[in-house]
RNA sequence: GGAGGCGUCGCCUAGUCCGGUCUAUGGCGCCGCACUGCUAAUGCGGUUUGGGUUUAACGCCCAUCGCGAGUUCAAAUCUCGCCGCCUCCGCCA
Protein backbone atom coordinates (compact mmCIF):
# COMPACT_ATOMS: atom_id res chain seq x y z
CA UNK A 1 0.00 0.00 0.00
CA UNK A 2 0.73 3.70 -0.33
CA UNK A 3 1.39 6.24 2.47
CA UNK A 4 -1.97 6.97 3.92
CA UNK A 5 -0.23 10.53 4.32
CA UNK A 6 -0.74 11.04 0.96
CA UNK A 7 -4.55 10.55 0.91
CA UNK A 8 -4.75 13.00 3.43
CA UNK A 9 -2.41 15.63 2.46
CA UNK A 10 -2.02 15.29 -2.06
CA UNK A 11 -5.04 13.04 -2.97
CA UNK A 12 -4.36 14.15 -6.07
CA UNK A 13 -0.99 12.49 -6.57
CA UNK A 14 -3.12 9.45 -6.15
CA UNK A 15 -6.04 10.42 -8.51
CA UNK A 16 -3.20 11.29 -11.25
CA UNK A 17 -1.54 7.98 -10.64
CA UNK A 18 -5.01 6.23 -11.02
CA UNK A 19 -5.69 7.71 -14.04
CA UNK A 20 -2.11 6.83 -15.36
CA UNK A 21 -3.00 3.37 -15.23
CA UNK A 22 -6.14 3.63 -17.02
CA UNK A 23 -7.89 2.41 -13.43
CA UNK A 24 -10.45 3.82 -11.31
CA UNK A 25 -10.06 7.64 -10.02
CA UNK A 26 -13.36 7.42 -7.95
CA UNK A 27 -11.65 4.87 -5.31
CA UNK A 28 -9.89 8.08 -3.90
CA UNK A 29 -12.48 9.73 -3.19
CA UNK A 30 -14.19 6.91 -1.24
CA UNK A 31 -10.83 6.02 0.40
CA UNK A 32 -10.99 9.26 2.44
CA UNK A 33 -14.24 9.41 3.25
CA UNK A 34 -13.53 5.74 4.55
CA UNK A 35 -10.59 6.98 6.18
CA UNK A 36 -12.19 10.35 7.96
CA UNK A 37 -14.72 7.63 9.31
CA UNK A 38 -11.83 4.98 10.36
CA UNK A 39 -10.40 7.54 11.98
CA UNK A 40 -13.87 9.19 13.83
CA UNK A 41 -14.38 6.03 14.90
CA UNK A 42 -11.55 5.14 16.42
CA UNK A 43 -11.51 8.18 18.41
CA UNK A 44 -15.01 7.57 19.54
CA UNK A 45 -13.99 4.16 21.14
CA UNK A 46 -10.54 5.29 22.59
CA UNK A 47 -12.71 8.17 24.18
CA UNK A 48 -14.72 5.83 25.66
CA UNK A 49 -12.26 2.95 26.94
CA UNK A 50 -10.42 5.84 28.42
CA UNK A 51 -13.37 6.62 30.79
CA UNK A 52 -13.66 3.28 31.40
CA UNK A 53 -10.12 2.76 32.74
CA UNK A 54 -10.69 5.72 34.97
CA UNK A 55 -14.08 4.44 36.43
CA UNK A 56 -12.51 0.83 36.58
CA UNK A 57 -9.45 2.25 38.44
CA UNK A 58 -12.12 3.67 41.23
CA UNK A 59 -13.82 0.05 42.08
CA UNK A 60 -10.65 -1.53 43.40
CA UNK A 61 -9.63 0.51 46.15
CA UNK A 62 -13.58 1.32 47.30
CA UNK A 63 -13.97 -2.40 47.44
CA UNK A 64 -11.25 -2.38 49.62
CA UNK A 65 -12.97 0.42 51.85
CA UNK A 66 -15.84 -1.42 51.94
CA UNK A 67 -14.11 -4.45 53.63
CA UNK A 68 -11.97 -2.49 56.63
CA UNK A 69 -15.45 -0.50 57.28
CA UNK A 70 -15.75 -0.73 60.54
CA UNK A 71 -19.76 0.72 61.91
CA UNK A 72 -22.93 0.09 59.54
CA UNK A 73 -23.34 3.39 58.16
CA UNK A 74 -19.85 3.69 56.43
CA UNK A 75 -20.50 0.41 55.02
CA UNK A 76 -23.94 1.34 53.71
CA UNK A 77 -22.57 4.84 52.67
CA UNK A 78 -19.81 2.70 50.55
CA UNK A 79 -21.86 0.22 49.34
CA UNK A 80 -24.33 2.71 47.73
CA UNK A 81 -21.57 4.57 46.11
CA UNK A 82 -19.92 0.69 44.69
CA UNK A 83 -23.50 0.54 43.48
CA UNK A 84 -23.83 3.52 41.67
CA UNK A 85 -20.27 2.89 40.45
CA UNK A 86 -20.74 -0.06 38.97
CA UNK A 87 -24.32 0.68 37.23
CA UNK A 88 -22.06 3.52 35.39
CA UNK A 89 -19.18 1.04 34.63
CA UNK A 90 -21.69 -1.60 33.10
CA UNK A 91 -23.52 0.77 31.43
CA UNK A 92 -19.93 2.46 30.00
CA UNK A 93 -18.67 -1.30 29.31
CA UNK A 94 -21.51 -1.68 26.91
CA UNK A 95 -21.28 1.19 25.03
CA UNK A 96 -17.34 0.83 24.62
CA UNK A 97 -17.71 -2.58 22.98
CA UNK A 98 -19.84 -1.51 20.23
CA UNK A 99 -17.50 1.52 19.70
CA UNK A 100 -15.26 -0.81 19.41
CA UNK A 101 -17.08 -2.75 17.61
CA UNK A 102 -17.79 -0.07 14.76
CA UNK A 103 -14.04 0.84 15.30
CA UNK A 104 -12.97 -2.71 13.83
CA UNK A 105 -15.24 -2.63 11.59
CA UNK A 106 -14.90 0.34 9.74
CA UNK A 107 -11.32 -0.16 10.08
CA UNK A 108 -11.74 -3.24 7.99
CA UNK A 109 -13.70 -1.62 5.28
CA UNK A 110 -10.87 0.64 4.89
CA UNK A 111 -8.28 -1.68 4.80
CA UNK A 112 -9.83 -3.23 2.41
CA UNK A 113 -9.84 -0.48 -0.26
CA UNK A 114 -6.40 0.09 0.25
CA UNK A 115 -5.12 -3.13 -0.69
CA UNK A 116 -7.22 -2.71 -3.67
CA UNK A 117 -5.37 0.79 -4.42
CA UNK A 118 -2.39 0.27 -6.59
CA UNK A 119 1.15 1.49 -6.11
CA UNK A 120 1.83 5.07 -7.08
CA UNK A 121 3.72 5.26 -11.04
CA UNK A 122 7.00 6.78 -11.32
CA UNK A 123 5.99 10.40 -13.18
CA UNK A 124 9.17 9.15 -15.70
CA UNK A 125 7.07 6.04 -16.89
CA UNK A 126 5.16 6.42 -20.63
CA UNK A 127 1.73 6.91 -20.23
CA UNK A 128 -0.35 4.64 -21.57
CA UNK A 129 -0.86 0.45 -22.56
CA UNK A 130 1.11 -2.34 -23.12
CA UNK A 131 2.23 -1.27 -26.56
CA UNK A 132 3.48 2.50 -25.32
CA UNK A 133 6.45 1.52 -23.93
CA UNK A 134 9.46 3.37 -24.51
CA UNK A 135 12.56 1.62 -26.18
CA UNK A 136 15.45 2.71 -24.29
CA UNK A 137 18.38 1.25 -26.51
CA UNK A 138 19.30 -1.38 -28.72
CA UNK A 139 22.51 -3.69 -28.14
CA UNK A 140 23.68 -6.04 -30.16
CA UNK A 141 22.32 -6.42 -33.75
CA UNK A 142 19.64 -9.33 -34.99
CA UNK A 143 21.87 -11.64 -37.22
CA UNK A 144 21.51 -12.29 -40.97
CA UNK A 145 20.69 -15.67 -41.59
CA UNK A 146 20.49 -15.10 -45.37
CA UNK A 147 23.42 -14.24 -45.47
CA UNK A 148 24.65 -17.49 -43.46
CA UNK A 149 23.06 -19.12 -45.78
CA UNK A 150 20.44 -20.79 -44.48
CA UNK A 151 17.01 -20.25 -42.57
CA UNK A 152 16.79 -20.45 -38.76
CA UNK A 153 15.18 -23.70 -37.29
CA UNK A 154 12.50 -22.50 -34.47
CA UNK A 155 14.20 -23.12 -30.45
CA UNK A 156 11.60 -26.09 -30.39
CA UNK A 157 12.67 -27.69 -33.45
CA UNK A 158 16.81 -26.98 -32.62
CA UNK A 159 15.92 -28.55 -29.00
CA UNK A 160 14.49 -31.85 -30.22
CA UNK A 161 17.56 -32.33 -32.63
CA UNK A 162 19.81 -31.85 -29.51
CA UNK A 163 17.25 -34.39 -27.44
CA UNK A 164 17.35 -31.40 -25.15
CA UNK A 165 13.45 -29.88 -25.02
CA UNK A 166 10.55 -32.34 -24.51
CA UNK A 167 7.03 -31.20 -25.11
CA UNK A 168 5.38 -34.15 -26.19
CA UNK A 169 5.83 -36.11 -23.19
CA UNK A 170 5.71 -33.13 -21.20
CA UNK A 171 1.89 -32.76 -22.47
CA UNK A 172 1.44 -36.39 -22.39
CA UNK A 173 2.51 -36.93 -18.27
CA UNK A 174 1.47 -32.84 -17.56
CA UNK A 175 -0.90 -31.46 -19.53
CA UNK A 176 -0.30 -28.61 -22.37
CA UNK A 177 2.18 -26.14 -21.78
CA UNK A 178 4.77 -28.39 -19.77
CA UNK A 179 8.30 -29.41 -20.89
CA UNK A 180 11.40 -31.44 -19.90
CA UNK A 181 14.49 -30.49 -20.11
CA UNK A 182 16.65 -33.94 -20.93
CA UNK A 183 20.07 -34.15 -21.53
CA UNK A 184 22.51 -31.31 -22.71
CA UNK A 185 18.99 -28.94 -22.42
CA UNK A 186 18.64 -30.03 -18.38
CA UNK A 187 22.90 -29.11 -18.92
CA UNK A 188 22.16 -25.90 -20.17
CA UNK A 189 20.25 -25.00 -17.09
CA UNK A 190 22.66 -26.60 -14.34
CA UNK A 191 25.42 -24.18 -16.52
CA UNK A 192 23.14 -21.11 -16.59
CA UNK A 193 22.16 -21.21 -12.76
CA UNK A 194 25.53 -22.05 -12.19
CA UNK A 195 26.93 -18.71 -14.33
CA UNK A 196 24.58 -16.58 -12.74
CA UNK A 197 24.49 -17.15 -9.14
CA UNK A 198 28.50 -16.14 -9.73
CA UNK A 199 27.44 -13.26 -11.29
CA UNK A 200 24.94 -12.77 -8.51
CA UNK A 201 27.62 -13.75 -5.76
CA UNK A 202 30.61 -11.57 -7.13
CA UNK A 203 27.68 -8.67 -7.27
CA UNK A 204 27.38 -9.09 -2.95
CA UNK A 205 23.97 -11.07 -3.63
CA UNK A 206 23.09 -14.09 -0.81
CA UNK A 207 21.77 -16.91 -2.78
CA UNK A 208 18.79 -18.49 -1.62
CA UNK A 209 17.15 -21.21 -1.95
CA UNK A 210 13.28 -20.88 -1.39
CA UNK A 211 10.32 -22.27 -0.32
CA UNK A 212 7.91 -22.80 -3.61
CA UNK A 213 4.72 -22.65 -1.22
CA UNK A 214 3.62 -19.98 0.84
CA UNK A 215 1.00 -18.80 3.22
CA UNK A 216 -2.16 -16.16 1.95
CA UNK A 217 0.00 -13.72 4.05
CA UNK A 218 3.17 -13.96 1.41
CA UNK A 219 1.23 -13.99 -1.48
CA UNK A 220 -1.06 -11.34 -0.70
CA UNK A 221 1.97 -8.98 0.77
CA UNK A 222 3.24 -9.09 -2.67
CA UNK A 223 0.59 -8.44 -4.18
CA UNK A 224 -0.50 -11.09 -6.70
CA UNK A 225 -3.75 -11.37 -4.68
CA UNK A 226 -5.15 -8.74 -6.65
CA UNK A 227 -5.37 -8.38 -10.47
CA UNK A 228 -2.53 -10.87 -10.93
CA UNK A 229 -4.98 -13.85 -8.76
CA UNK A 230 -6.05 -16.24 -11.39
CA UNK A 231 -2.55 -16.49 -12.74
CA UNK A 232 -1.61 -18.00 -9.44
CA UNK A 233 -1.65 -21.76 -8.35
CA UNK A 234 -3.53 -22.35 -4.73
CA UNK A 235 -2.96 -25.60 -3.30
CA UNK A 236 -6.81 -25.91 -1.46
CA UNK A 237 -6.18 -28.29 0.96
CA UNK A 238 -4.11 -26.48 2.70
CA UNK A 239 -4.85 -23.04 2.11
CA UNK A 240 -1.24 -22.81 0.26
CA UNK A 241 -0.16 -21.00 -2.84
CA UNK A 242 2.55 -21.99 -5.63
CA UNK A 243 4.81 -19.11 -6.15
CA UNK A 244 5.01 -17.23 -9.37
CA UNK A 245 8.63 -16.18 -8.69
CA UNK A 246 10.67 -15.81 -5.94
CA UNK A 247 10.18 -12.38 -5.52
CA UNK A 248 7.30 -13.85 -2.99
CA UNK A 249 9.48 -15.86 -0.91
CA UNK A 250 12.45 -13.43 -0.37
CA UNK A 251 9.94 -10.31 -0.14
CA UNK A 252 7.89 -11.63 2.73
CA UNK A 253 12.02 -13.01 4.56
CA UNK A 254 12.29 -10.30 5.98
CA UNK A 255 8.07 -9.25 6.87
CA UNK A 256 7.36 -8.37 10.19
CA UNK A 257 11.28 -6.97 10.57
CA UNK A 258 13.03 -3.41 11.13
CA UNK A 259 16.11 -3.61 9.83
CA UNK A 260 18.92 -1.14 11.11
CA UNK A 261 19.59 1.05 7.78
CA UNK A 262 23.60 0.50 8.44
CA UNK A 263 22.52 -2.87 7.05
CA UNK A 264 20.93 -1.63 3.68
CA UNK A 265 21.09 -2.51 1.00
CA UNK A 266 20.59 -6.19 1.17
CA UNK A 267 21.09 -8.32 -1.61
CA UNK A 268 19.47 -11.73 -2.36
CA UNK A 269 19.42 -13.99 -5.33
CA UNK A 270 16.90 -16.54 -4.80
CA UNK A 271 16.27 -19.59 -7.05
CA UNK A 272 12.86 -21.38 -7.25
CA UNK A 273 11.06 -23.02 -9.50
CA UNK A 274 7.56 -20.58 -10.56
CA UNK A 275 4.51 -21.94 -11.72
CA UNK A 276 2.00 -19.77 -13.78
CA UNK A 277 -1.88 -20.67 -14.42
CA UNK A 278 -1.36 -18.32 -17.87
CA UNK A 279 -5.04 -18.11 -17.73
CA UNK A 280 -5.88 -15.40 -20.59
CA UNK A 281 -3.11 -16.63 -22.90
CA UNK A 282 -4.90 -19.48 -24.75
CA UNK A 283 -3.73 -19.81 -28.17
CA UNK A 284 -0.72 -17.48 -27.24
CA UNK A 285 2.91 -19.05 -27.43
CA UNK A 286 1.47 -22.08 -28.04
CA UNK A 287 4.72 -24.30 -29.48
CA UNK A 288 7.83 -24.79 -27.50
CA UNK A 289 8.62 -23.55 -24.05
CA UNK A 290 8.12 -19.52 -24.47
CA UNK A 291 5.12 -19.94 -22.32
CA UNK A 292 4.96 -22.32 -19.90
CA UNK A 293 3.04 -23.53 -16.54
CA UNK A 294 6.44 -24.22 -14.41
CA UNK A 295 10.14 -23.09 -14.94
CA UNK A 296 12.82 -22.04 -12.78
CA UNK A 297 14.34 -18.72 -12.53
CA UNK A 298 17.04 -16.64 -10.55
CA UNK A 299 15.97 -13.84 -9.42
CA UNK A 300 17.61 -10.82 -7.49
CA UNK A 301 15.68 -9.08 -4.56
CA UNK A 302 16.85 -5.87 -2.75
CA UNK A 303 15.93 -4.26 0.64
CA UNK A 304 17.34 -0.67 0.52
CA UNK A 305 16.77 2.91 1.41
CA UNK A 306 13.60 4.78 -0.60
CA UNK A 307 16.21 7.07 -1.24
CA UNK A 308 18.23 5.12 -3.09
CA UNK A 309 15.50 3.12 -5.05
CA UNK A 310 15.83 4.80 -8.12
CA UNK A 311 19.54 4.29 -8.30
CA UNK A 312 19.28 0.52 -7.18
CA UNK A 313 16.88 -0.10 -10.23
CA UNK A 314 19.30 1.14 -12.69
CA UNK A 315 21.94 -1.26 -10.88
CA UNK A 316 19.11 -3.93 -11.59
CA UNK A 317 19.25 -3.42 -15.12
CA UNK A 318 22.55 -3.19 -15.72
CA UNK A 319 22.66 -7.23 -14.02
CA UNK A 320 20.83 -8.20 -16.02
CA UNK A 321 22.16 -6.48 -19.31
CA UNK A 322 25.63 -7.73 -18.31
CA UNK A 323 24.01 -11.34 -18.11
CA UNK A 324 22.81 -10.94 -21.28
CA UNK A 325 25.96 -9.49 -23.00
CA UNK A 326 28.02 -12.63 -21.64
CA UNK A 327 25.39 -14.79 -23.86
CA UNK A 328 25.86 -12.77 -26.79
CA UNK A 329 22.33 -11.97 -27.63
CA UNK A 330 20.56 -9.39 -29.35
CA UNK A 331 18.44 -7.62 -27.17
CA UNK A 332 16.63 -4.10 -26.58
CA UNK A 333 15.67 -2.50 -22.83
CA UNK A 334 11.68 -0.87 -22.91
CA UNK A 335 10.44 1.15 -20.22
CA UNK A 336 7.19 -0.24 -19.34
CA UNK A 337 3.91 1.85 -19.62
CA UNK A 338 1.75 2.84 -17.32
CA UNK A 339 -0.78 0.21 -17.81
CA UNK A 340 1.30 -2.40 -17.75
CA UNK A 341 2.70 -2.11 -14.82
CA UNK A 342 1.74 -4.42 -11.95
CA UNK A 343 -0.02 -3.24 -9.31
CA UNK A 344 3.45 -3.23 -6.69
CA UNK A 345 5.23 -1.24 -9.49
CA UNK A 346 5.80 2.55 -9.87
CA UNK A 347 8.70 1.52 -12.61
CA UNK A 348 9.29 -1.36 -14.80
CA UNK A 349 12.13 -2.04 -17.26
CA UNK A 350 11.82 -5.43 -19.69
CA UNK A 351 14.89 -6.54 -21.24
CA UNK A 352 13.95 -8.13 -24.58
CA UNK A 353 15.48 -10.49 -26.39
CA UNK A 354 15.59 -11.07 -29.94
CA UNK A 355 14.18 -14.22 -31.45
CA UNK A 356 14.91 -15.05 -34.85
CA UNK A 357 12.18 -17.26 -35.78
CA UNK A 358 9.53 -14.87 -34.84
CA UNK A 359 11.71 -11.89 -36.13
CA UNK A 360 10.42 -10.14 -32.70
CA UNK A 361 11.95 -9.00 -29.48
CA UNK A 362 10.40 -11.04 -26.78
CA UNK A 363 10.63 -10.53 -23.16
CA UNK A 364 13.33 -12.01 -21.22
CA UNK A 365 14.00 -10.33 -18.13
CA UNK A 366 11.79 -7.65 -16.12
CA UNK A 367 12.93 -5.30 -13.31
CA UNK A 368 10.46 -3.17 -11.11
CA UNK A 369 10.61 -0.75 -8.15
CA UNK A 370 7.60 -1.40 -5.88
CA UNK A 371 9.57 1.46 -3.94
CA UNK A 372 7.56 1.38 -0.34
CA UNK A 373 4.33 -0.66 -1.76
CA UNK A 374 5.51 -4.33 -0.68
CA UNK A 375 7.23 -3.19 2.58
CA UNK A 376 4.09 -1.46 3.60
CA UNK A 377 1.91 -4.08 3.18
CA UNK A 378 4.92 -6.52 4.40
CA UNK A 379 5.67 -4.53 7.47
CA UNK A 380 9.67 -4.12 6.54
CA UNK A 381 10.67 -1.18 8.00
CA UNK A 382 14.30 0.73 8.54
CA UNK A 383 15.62 2.25 11.43
CA UNK A 384 17.32 4.80 10.83
CA UNK A 385 18.74 7.06 14.09
CA UNK A 386 15.77 7.39 16.27
CA UNK A 387 13.09 7.28 12.91
CA UNK A 388 11.28 3.78 11.58
CA UNK A 389 10.07 4.47 8.30
CA UNK A 390 9.17 1.71 5.36
CA UNK A 391 11.94 0.82 3.20
CA UNK A 392 11.76 -0.16 -0.55
CA UNK A 393 12.28 -3.34 -2.21
CA UNK A 394 13.14 -4.08 -5.33
CA UNK A 395 12.75 -6.80 -7.90
CA UNK A 396 14.65 -7.78 -11.11
CA UNK A 397 14.97 -11.46 -13.02
CA UNK A 398 18.66 -12.22 -13.58
CA UNK A 399 17.59 -15.42 -15.76
CA UNK A 400 14.53 -17.17 -16.53
CA UNK A 401 15.37 -20.90 -17.64
CA UNK A 402 13.02 -21.15 -20.66
CA UNK A 403 13.49 -18.29 -22.34
CA UNK A 404 16.79 -17.79 -22.42
CA UNK A 405 17.19 -21.74 -23.64
CA UNK A 406 15.17 -20.05 -26.72
CA UNK A 407 17.11 -16.90 -26.82
CA UNK A 408 20.67 -19.27 -27.00
CA UNK A 409 19.13 -22.17 -28.95
CA UNK A 410 17.94 -19.85 -31.82
CA UNK A 411 20.21 -17.13 -32.17
CA UNK A 412 23.63 -19.31 -31.84
CA UNK A 413 22.09 -22.44 -33.96
CA UNK A 414 24.45 -23.20 -37.06
CA UNK A 415 22.92 -24.20 -40.52
CA UNK A 416 23.24 -28.27 -39.62
CA UNK A 417 21.36 -28.02 -35.95
CA UNK A 418 24.30 -27.80 -33.92
CA UNK A 419 24.98 -24.38 -31.47
CA UNK A 420 27.54 -22.57 -30.34
CA UNK A 421 27.83 -22.18 -26.47
CA UNK A 422 28.81 -18.66 -26.00
CA UNK A 423 32.69 -18.28 -24.53
CA UNK A 424 31.35 -17.06 -20.86
CA UNK A 425 29.15 -20.06 -20.62
CA UNK A 426 31.74 -22.87 -21.63
CA UNK A 427 33.47 -22.99 -17.98
CA UNK A 428 30.18 -24.00 -16.65
CA UNK A 429 29.73 -27.28 -19.64
CA UNK A 430 33.01 -28.23 -18.93
CA UNK A 431 34.42 -25.74 -21.47
CA UNK A 432 31.42 -27.87 -24.22
CA UNK A 433 32.32 -25.45 -27.08
CA UNK A 434 28.72 -26.33 -28.76
CA UNK A 435 26.37 -28.87 -28.66
CA UNK A 436 25.67 -30.95 -31.61
CA UNK A 437 22.87 -33.00 -32.95
CA UNK A 438 23.41 -37.14 -33.08
CA UNK A 439 23.24 -39.03 -36.85
C1' G B 1 0.68 -38.81 13.45
C1' G B 2 1.10 -39.51 19.33
C1' A B 3 2.76 -37.53 24.30
C1' G B 4 4.77 -33.58 27.11
C1' G B 5 6.84 -28.62 27.67
C1' C B 6 7.16 -23.59 26.10
C1' G B 7 5.75 -18.55 23.63
C1' U B 8 6.40 -11.43 27.99
C1' C B 9 8.35 -4.35 24.65
C1' G B 10 16.34 -6.17 20.28
C1' C B 11 18.41 -10.71 23.45
C1' C B 12 17.76 -13.10 28.31
C1' U B 13 14.35 -12.76 32.33
C1' A B 14 10.43 -11.56 36.76
C1' G B 15 5.19 -11.62 36.90
C1' U B 16 0.56 -16.05 35.35
C1' C B 17 -1.16 -20.70 40.67
C1' C B 18 -4.90 -16.60 43.74
C1' G B 19 -7.69 -10.83 37.89
C1' G B 20 -7.24 -4.39 39.97
C1' U B 21 -1.23 -1.81 43.48
C1' C B 22 1.55 -4.04 35.75
C1' U B 23 2.03 2.86 33.94
C1' A B 24 5.07 -5.17 32.75
C1' U B 25 10.68 -6.45 36.94
C1' G B 26 15.85 -7.05 36.53
C1' G B 27 20.27 -8.02 33.51
C1' C B 28 22.72 -7.50 28.67
C1' G B 29 22.99 -4.52 24.43
C1' C B 30 22.17 0.27 22.36
C1' C B 31 21.63 5.95 22.60
C1' G B 32 22.46 10.63 25.32
C1' C B 33 24.73 13.31 29.33
C1' A B 34 28.38 13.67 33.40
C1' C B 35 33.20 12.32 35.11
C1' U B 36 37.87 11.17 32.67
C1' G B 37 45.23 12.45 29.25
C1' C B 38 42.75 8.22 25.80
C1' U B 39 40.16 3.74 26.43
C1' A B 40 37.87 1.24 30.25
C1' A B 41 35.10 1.59 34.62
C1' U B 42 31.34 4.33 37.18
C1' G B 43 26.94 7.49 37.81
C1' C B 44 22.37 9.68 35.85
C1' G B 45 18.67 9.58 32.09
C1' G B 46 16.52 7.21 27.83
C1' U B 47 15.35 2.74 24.85
C1' U B 48 8.49 -2.21 22.00
C1' U B 49 5.55 -1.29 17.95
C1' G B 50 1.20 0.75 15.65
C1' G B 51 -2.77 4.38 15.64
C1' G B 52 -5.02 9.05 17.14
C1' U B 53 -4.67 14.12 18.83
C1' U B 54 -1.67 18.39 19.08
C1' U B 55 2.67 20.45 16.91
C1' A B 56 6.94 25.74 17.34
C1' A B 57 8.11 22.14 20.97
C1' C B 58 6.73 19.28 25.12
C1' G B 59 2.74 16.43 25.90
C1' C B 60 -1.86 13.62 26.18
C1' C B 61 -5.09 9.35 24.73
C1' C B 62 -5.90 4.25 22.68
C1' A B 63 -4.15 -0.52 21.32
C1' U B 64 -0.13 -4.12 21.79
C1' C B 65 2.57 -9.82 26.85
C1' G B 66 2.34 -15.62 19.85
C1' C B 67 -2.84 -14.90 17.09
C1' G B 68 -8.19 -14.83 17.65
C1' A B 69 -12.61 -15.21 20.50
C1' G B 70 -15.04 -15.47 25.36
C1' U B 71 -16.01 -14.41 30.79
C1' U B 72 -15.72 -9.73 33.77
C1' C B 73 -16.88 -3.15 35.81
C1' A B 74 -11.64 -4.74 34.96
C1' A B 75 -7.38 -9.94 31.64
C1' A B 76 -0.01 -10.77 30.68
C1' U B 77 -3.03 -13.39 34.65
C1' C B 78 -9.26 -17.21 33.99
C1' U B 79 -11.88 -20.24 29.66
C1' C B 80 -12.02 -21.99 24.49
C1' G B 81 -9.94 -22.31 19.55
C1' C B 82 -5.73 -21.64 16.41
C1' C B 83 -0.45 -20.89 15.13
C1' G B 84 4.69 -21.49 16.08
C1' C B 85 9.03 -23.52 18.66
C1' C B 86 11.50 -27.38 21.74
C1' U B 87 11.95 -32.61 23.71
C1' C B 88 10.67 -37.75 23.22
C1' C B 89 8.16 -41.66 20.28
C1' G B 90 6.37 -43.35 15.39
C1' C B 91 6.89 -42.83 10.03
C1' C B 92 9.99 -41.12 6.09
C1' A B 93 13.53 -38.74 1.14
Amino acid sequence: MIDPQILRTDPDRIRESQRRRGEDVTVVDRLIEADTAKRAAQAHFDELRNQQKLIGKEIGPLQGALKKASDDTAKVAAQAELDALMAKATDLADRTKAAEAAANEQAEVTDALWLQLANLVNLDSPVGGEEDFVTLEHVGTPRDFAADGFEPRDHLEIGEMLGAIDTVRGAKVSGSRFFYLRGVGAQLEFALLNMAMAQATANGFIPMITPSLVLPSAMDGTGFLGQAAENVYRVEADDLYLVGTSEVPLAAYHSDEIIDAKELPIRYAGWSSCFRREAGTYGKDTRGIIRVHQFDKVEMFVYCDPADAENEHQRLLQWEKDFIDALEIPYRVIDVATGDLGSSAARKFDIEAWIPTQGTYREVTSTSNTTEFQARRLKIRMRDGDKTQPLATLNGTLVAMPRIIVAILENHQQADGSVVIPQALRPFLGGVSAFTPKG
